[in-house]
DNA sequence: TTGACAACTTACTAACTAGTAAGTAAAATC
DNA sequence: GATTTTACTTACTAGTTAGTAAGTTGTCAA
């Protein structure tokens, strides 16, 4: 019997990146029980159904998200530096791998997807955005961002640009990727 | 023997909605057979296999783009019309009833479609982009639109955000996407 | 040392997937 | 009127999917 060494975690890992890959209904039990060297069942014992496994992908996540905005190595940061934090979160390491953001993964098959996993999704989504609103809020009053409308609509603009940009990195390639986030930059910092 | 009208138009008409509802992995040739009352093979008589529906699709809407773009209506707008034709192309039907833009449906599973999909995909994606980037030219140059940057990179913001906005009003509510569009305006309009 | 429990395997199912080969009916062409 | 072509149906396949029930093994606690 072949014994997974942290399975929960090692699994969600796994689902992850699949999910960052090929997206929900583009990955089954069998690519990672493979990929463990490991029967599906396995998979099922720790994760009864996808959902379960989809879920738990995207609730840890969200506890992720909030440890580290939370943690003094963001959260006392300026706020140039906790956008430039979180251009980082994708610039390094996903668009260069193809990968793309886990809500935008799922929101392209929201319509898709388990009803339980579109409620953490969205739950996820929320979080990011509301902090992504306050960081900018922050950054206009300091007087180092600048832009007209409200926080809450300039972090949509933002947030939806990075998700869409990634996908586009697949197609078109990283430097687009880097192209956007630059003239997000541009857009936004007083000079 | 059920006769379809128009059949190849019907079944990529299908498919599209299809493709920005569920997405590639998402639905099967099962769901376009029931829907117009025939068998499965009568889809493989039209579209051998999916890779080619799916080319067909996204085909059509290139030449359908092109058309477009290239018709008075559209061609002798004034560079700030041209921008709301393209907003409303998205705006108008498709995030109200929780439809993507295709690109962005096939990018987000850009790893798990076929080869031949992905480089129709790429071309359509190039072509949008090409055309938003020189109408933000033309506008800027006219004086209407103001942007720091490029028109290349400001051309990839948009609209990698228009692809990501429509699939965030998926989770969060059409009024999302809208405001998007209005900080877009907002960004880009000389008042 | 025993028993309980956790973490698997074995062996299976029912449903669905894309795709095919051969047959049929109606319409268009000759 | 005969023949060819188009657009389907019938009937099937091999592979994959998520999911389950029952059995096995290794570990740890009483």
């Amino acid at each position: 019997m072949v014994k997974i060494e942290n399975s929960k975690k090692t699994i969600i890992n796994l689902a992850e990146s699949l999910l960052q890959d090929k997206g929900f209904n583009g990955f089954s039990y069998a690519n990672i029980s493979a990929e463990l060297g490991v029967k599906n069942a396995a998979i099922h014992y720790h994760f009864p159904s996808k959902e379960d496994l989809g879920i738990a992908v995207i609730h840890r996540y969200r506890e992720r998200f909030k440890l580290w905005i939370n943690n003094s190595r963001v959260k006392d940061l300026s706020p140039v530096d906790k956008l430039n934090w979180f251009f980082s979160i994708y610039s390094n390491f996903r668009a260069d791998n193809g990968k793309v953001c886990l809500v935008g993964s799922l929101e392209a098959e929201f319509n898709s997807i388990p009803e339980g996993l579109r409620k953490e999704v969205e739950a996820l989504h929320r979080e990011m955005l509301t902090w992504l609103e306050s960081t900018l809020s922050e950054g206009k009053e300091a007087g180092v961002f600048q832009f007209n409308g409200t926080p809450a609509s300039k972090a949509a603009l933002i947030y939806s640009s990075v998700q869409g940009a990634l996908q586009m990195a697949r197609a078109l390639g990283t430097k687009k990727f880097k192209d956007v986030i630059e003239q997000h930059k541009q857009d936004l910092l007083v000079s």
